[in-house]
Order: structure tokens, then sequence, then C-alpha cells
DNA sequence: ATGGAAAGAGAACACTCGGAGAACACGCGC
DNA sequence: GCGCGTGTTCTCCGAGTGTTCTCTTTCCAT
């Protein structure tokens, strides 16, 4: 899942959270890793973020934030409105939502997180039927701005319908090389696939089409403001 | 996430709620952090509320709430009821028993649509509880692209509180001259206030406080993809 | 009710710190 | 050879901090 100097320097970020309460700078970490330039520290972080492990602001200094460990299950970090949810699947009889369901969240995703790790329900949510199709559905937890400029936004939760089928176009739940799961758009070139993210930042990956499963397609999208 | 200088006052500002009870004034701040003006501290301040460790209400004496601290896992819900947040209550993460409602879809909205247009009902859709508060709540179909790099697309239902209080920073609804009624990003510069589209091809259009009046605040957000 | 004190908002300036990113090179594994 | 992760150098510019001053909003005592 990680190379060694991203594994490295994670750890590196870890701690010093931990000590001092303040993440390191570019600086800091490039020293601590001993390289002679920021830039490879750029790259380092860069992946790690999207790999789901980091979570940062933009153009802000030292911010960057841990949002899980490798080989851990799922840091907790601020389940969505847990209480909310305890209460199980009480459905208000009180003749107003009829017309909606409830569903399990499954899980974040964003580039790298393996599907694995999110296979369990952590968490449920009633989702207003007129999202729904036919078929079963389940709700992911995004984290990261890949696809920030199809106006998904990072702890958006999106609804997703399971089917293997996808159309060129779609946003879909691909699972890449039976490992990594990502939500991104897919789009068919001759016989292979790619895999475009909504954020220049981003590259579109190209794969052969036995790489790459798709595993539910985007229907729905419910946000929260605070 | 935090700085050296955020990440002090921040713990400052922990240390003299728990120990006090009452958060400390800028120039208490001032002086602890050995500084020469108050404004540096308020810009601390407004640092620590973007990331989301702070809480305020502006122009209100010692209006200042902690609402979480740097990674230590999930800041414990403090219950925190002082005066100060009973005002403008946000929502009780705790009041939760409504699993899902239906509200009346009361037009569409964008700049432009005048305000008589969205006076009546067109639909009704069903709105998971955990995206509302308290209150009334209201939804709207968004027209137009003004709001695409807030991540509020054309078509998307926005769910909206009423309420005529917001803070700078806050998506509202706003009624212009008591003409038009238009969802914009609401801040507040000296005595005026400014509306501004979230796509740069619009401009910041700022009026006098009597011209604007908010009728509601962005709290959520439902979209379909087909 | 009203005037002044207290507290917050914020513009302006100077300076340093820190992140973004282009460009190029190297080694490893397939 | 090619892709990928890595290492290096260099440049650019926005963010963060400290300071001074001024203005607005609230709050309280008269």
């Amino acid at each position: 899942m990680l190379t060694k100097k991203q594994h490295e320097l994670l750890m590196f970020i870890h701690e010093r959270i931990k000590e001092t309460g303040v993440p390191p700078s570019f600086d800091e970490m490039k020293e601590a890793l001993d390289l002679a330039s920021k830039s490879g520290i750029h790259r380092l972080v860069s992946a790690l973020e999207e790999r789901g492990f980091l979570r940062r602001l933009p153009h802000r200094a030292r911010a960057l934030e841990v949002t899980r460990l490798p080989q851990q299950a799922a840091a907790p970090r601020q389940a969505f409105t847990p209480t909310l949810v305890s209460a199980g699947a009480v459905r208000p009889e009180t003749g107003a939502a009829n017309d909606a369901l409830e569903l399990p969240v499954l899980g974040r995703i964003a580039a790298g997180t393996p599907i694995d790790a999110i296979q369990h329900e952590r968490d449920r949510m009633t989702v207003p039927g007129s999202l729904l199709g036919q078929g079963e559905h389940f709700l992911l937890e995004v984290q990261g701005d890949s696809m920030i400029q199809a106006g998904i936004l990072d702890g958006d939760h999106v609804v997703i319908r399971r089917t293997d089928q996808a159309t060129s176009g779609d946003i879909v739940v691909a699972l890449i090389m039976g490992q990594e799961a990502t939500l991104k758009r897919l789009r068919r070139k001759g016989g292979s696939i790619a895999l475009e993210a909504a954020n220049p930042a981003y590259e579109t990956r190209i794969f052969g089409p036995d790489q790459v499963e798709v595993q539910g397609k985007l229907v729905g999208l419910i946000r929260r403001y605070h």
C-alpha cells in the first residue's frame, strides 16, 4: 500500500503531532527524511493524501492531519452524527418518511482505500427515496478532493447502487487490481478503461479491462453543512 | 493542522475555559501570547475558526468556544452550554429522534429569481434527519452555476433552515431590495454586506445592511444522478 | 437615552516562513 | 525501453506573524 518512504514520512508526521501538537513544516520533514529539498516531501505528502492517510488544507502552513495509519482498521475520526444512528432502524411512522430508506454507511472512499477495509457497516443514514432506483444501495463518505470539480467534496456522503455495469462517463466505485477502491469517472477507450479524477491535480489512470472491476455506480449525494 | 502560534492560542483558550468557565477576551489573549496588539489575536482566532477548532459569534465579547482539539482523538463533545450558544443555538447533536422529514420544495433559486416565484409549494421531498437542526426548514432547487465552485450544481436541491441570522462566510438565501432572492455566500465587511458567488464569472455584490434580508441558511444538499 | 468605556474588526506595512511546482537526473523492476 | 518512485536545484508567491492605528459595535452607568 505504501512505499518505504511514504511510510517513513507518515510515521514521522504522526509522532511529531503526538508529541508537540503541531504538524511539521515541509522543511522540517525534509530534515527528518534527510533530503535536500522540499519538493520530494511535496510529492510524498500528495501521495499520502491521495491514498487517504493524510488530510490537508491546500496553501495553508502546516495544515495537515493524519486520518489513519497503515494496517489499522479505519481511524474513528468524528463519526457522522453517531448519536443519530444509535436508535437503529427507527423509522418514524409519523406519516413523514414513507418515501425514504435507511442505508448502511460502509466507510470512506478515496483513491487508495482498500475496499476490504470498508466492508463493515460504520453507520446508517436515511436517504430520500427519490435518489434510489432498483437494486441494492449503500453509502460511502468521500475523503479528499479528487472529485471536487464534479461538485463532490470532502466529507460528502455518496449514494451508490451496487452494480458491475457502467457506461462511459458514469462516476463509479472502481476496484483497481483487486486492491484499491476509488470514486472516479469511468471512460472507455477502445479496449481499455480510463479512470478520471475531477481535479486537475490528479492524473487520469488507464487500465486494461481485467484490471478494473466496477463495484457500484454513483446515483446520489448528500451533504451536510455545519 | 495548526501552526505553533495557533496551537498555543487554542491551548490557552481551552485551559482558560476549563479553569474559569469564561473564555478570555482579546486583550487577555494578547497578554498571554505576549503580543503588542489585539489584531494579531484577531487573525489567529480567524485562522482557528477557519480550520474548525473554534466557533464564535461575531461582535460578541468573549463569545468563543473550542469545538475540537488538535489530533487527540475526537474532542469530547463538551456540552458547554453558556449563554453564548443558547442564543444562536446550533443544533443539539443529541436531539436526533427525527430520522427523516418530508419538506416542501418551494421553488427554484438563482441570481435574479423573483421572490414571488418561491412562495408556493411545488413538490415535497424526504430529507434525512441528520441534515436538519432545530427550526423550520424547506427546500429549493438550484438553478444555474453561480455556486459551482462551492460544489453546488444546477439541479441540486438545497436544504435551507429559515432564519434571519447569518455569520460571515455562511451560504444563505438572501432577499435583495425586497425583490430578488439568491443563494450566495454572505460576507460582512464593516457596515455593509457582500454577497459572493462561487464562480469567477459572477461578481461580488455589496449592499448596505438594510438592503439585504437573510431568509435562511444553507444546511444541506441533496443531488440525484441519472 | 445617551455618552463613554470596553471589546472586537480590520486596514496597512514590513518581514520571514513555508508550500507549489517546473525541470532534470538516476536506479529499479518488468 | 518504459513507468514509477525517488533525489536535487531553483524559482515564485502566498501565508503567517508582529506592529500601529482607526473604526464599529456592545455594554453599562449615569
